[in-house]
DNA sequence: GCTAAATAGAACGGTTCCGAAACGATTGCG
DNA sequence: CGCAATCGTTTCGGAACCGTTCTATTTAGC
């Protein structure tokens, strides 16, 4: 574990990174779909419609369509499960990892400045 | 400055508060409100509907409509400046400043979970 | 004083997102 | 087989937000 954070690193942290992501204006994600990608990109697979639903709290239509907004991205990817063929899959793409780890990149960074 | 973090921390650490600020469902403030509000309690006034719109790249009818929003929360105030009235300074709020509190302790709480 | 610049906000049309409800497809169970 | 349950999606009306454009107010310069 890290060395504890204090409650102003903490906010600038968080100010800094989201300021970035205000700014470069590249993904334009909501909470939501910020929560979704990265619990499609961090957790165990698999990841389905009604699962991510029951984990973030919120209504099926609400997954769809971010999963919608986010495959348009190309951010991830949705298979009908071949043994369930009511299920579908949320599938990891390459432009979603690569996101992913930029973002990555970005909270390293950012923390790094922060000050002592 | 903190210990460095890692990638996966990195992104576990975002994960896990913007699940807990989707999950908790209190805010629901967009990518762009939460920047201005970090940026009006984290940093120097005054701060003017123009000057945010300058600092985020946003235009300033889209700070206006971020403004309502979080006045009508509760989170930020609005007052014209008495020197210049053609200026309207934003304040922060009891409310607001409540807040950002939480939120730097959500993320010091989770940022405490993170695996070694 | 009078005009030009600056500032915040209002109006407008288009887009996106929301939850509730309904719907088709699929599966499991009796 | 038949019927209920499950799953993801679509539809619907309503709300929020976007950028552009325009307006009202205020200030600064001549």
């Amino acid at each position: 574990m890290p060395t504890s954070l204090r409650p102003s690193q903490a906010l600038r942290l968080w100010h800094d990174v989201t300021f970035d992501l205000v700014r470069d204006g590249e993904h334009d994600l909501s909470a939501r779909q910020m929560a979704v990608l990265l619990t499609v990109y961090l957790e165990m697979p698999p990841h389905t419609v009604r699962g991510l639903a029951a984990k973030l709290g919120v209504t099926k239509p609400a997954i769809t369509r971010a999963l919608d907004t986010m495959g348009r991205l190309g951010l991830v990817s949705r298979h009908r499960d071949a043994a369930d063929r009511r299920n579908v899959v949320v599938q990891r793409t390459v432009a979603g990892a690569l996101a992913v780890e930029r973002l990555g990149d970005l909270i390293i960074a950012r923390h790094k400045e922060l000050p002592p």
